[in-house]
DNA sequence: TTCCCTGCAAAAGTTTTGCACTACT
DNA sequence: AGTAGTGCAAAACTTTTGCAGGGAA
């Protein structure tokens, strides 16, 4: 099955691509700023764009050696304080997986959960209504208001299983 | 609803007692050293044991600060290979929720979830069989194998908002 | 008697903060 | 000009490790 395609439970999507460009993502954040009475520098605007364009999953050590090659000036706390503000203008989550390091992800139109593969470290997205369902009619049985969910599945991804099978 | 019992769908068991007891884990604690041709120690134990009575979601912290109650002359550095010692014995699992620090739970029979409370931290553990299965589609629909899996409820307890309400 | 275990302190890894300086607006 | 932002280094926080001494088998 290839990214988007619906599986024959008709309920599983895979690695949805994201909706909105790069280019939409800074615009969105300099009027955050702006609504903030923030400023917007080079460093920011560095920092932003390796991130929205890089992509998901990322940490905040290879955004700031991603950085680096394009910006060798800025220093890591300047990264950590750029994810906070990104976060703080709910441009992007901040996950933790079962690693030492928080990884960072745009956010999206639509919630979705991972999968990580513990040999090779490989991220997949993945949506399923029924689960969402699921959670809550969970969160009602326990008499609770949810906020957000997270739902990890840990294992071998298919190219791993095949690598080790050759 | 109670500790125990079903919801109306039939599906979701909240906080389930655990069936062994502190001094039957304590058991199999020693003898999992034995096997392994490890020692006895009066601080293992004592670290076991508090931890095995205390219950579930215990931070490292905390578990410093109960067992130097009883025996002050502990170390941090005793705590923490204790705890991995029992990990890999199979007596505990290490969580980590969305803090800075690990939580950690006594192995029981079944595998289950968590409700987490946003406001007052209070952690709720369920079983829910249809998210279970739900689980294992989406495995399959993703071509992977799965070792484990997560789900994490975040929100507020019903106390909480009640509390909230008054 | 052997060598595993322990406590202390120091180190390691990630993230935050204090401070003087820089640069947006 | 005024204030928010930056880089550096140091601190904070959780967890691990080196080492010399102590204790279980």
């Amino acid at each position: 099955m290839r990214p988007g395609e619906t599986s024959s439970t008709g309920h599983t999507v895979i690695d949805r691509k994201p909706a909105i460009s790069a280019e939409e993502r800074m615009q969105t954040f300099h009027a955050r700023l702006k609504e903030r009475a923030l400023k917007s520098t080079g460093q920011r605007d560095d920092i932003a764009r390796v991130f929205f364009e890089l992509g998901h999953h990322i940490s905040a050590e290879e955004l700031y050696a991603e950085v680096k090659k394009i910006n060798p000036h800025v220093g890591y706390a300047t990264i950590y304080r750029t994810l906070r503000l990104l976060k703080e203008c709910s441009l992007l989550y901040e996950r933790h997986f079962d690693e030492g390091q928080a990884r960072y992800e745009a956010v999206g139109e639509r919630h979705h959960d991972h999968f990580i593969c513990e040999k090779c470290g490989r991220i997949i997205e993945f949506e399923n209504a029924a689960i969402e369902r699921m959670q809550n009619i969970v969160a009602r049985d326990l008499g609770v208001t949810l906020t957000r969910h997270k739902m990890e599945l840990y294992g071998t991804c298919s190219d791993c299983m095949a690598q080790r099978g050759a």
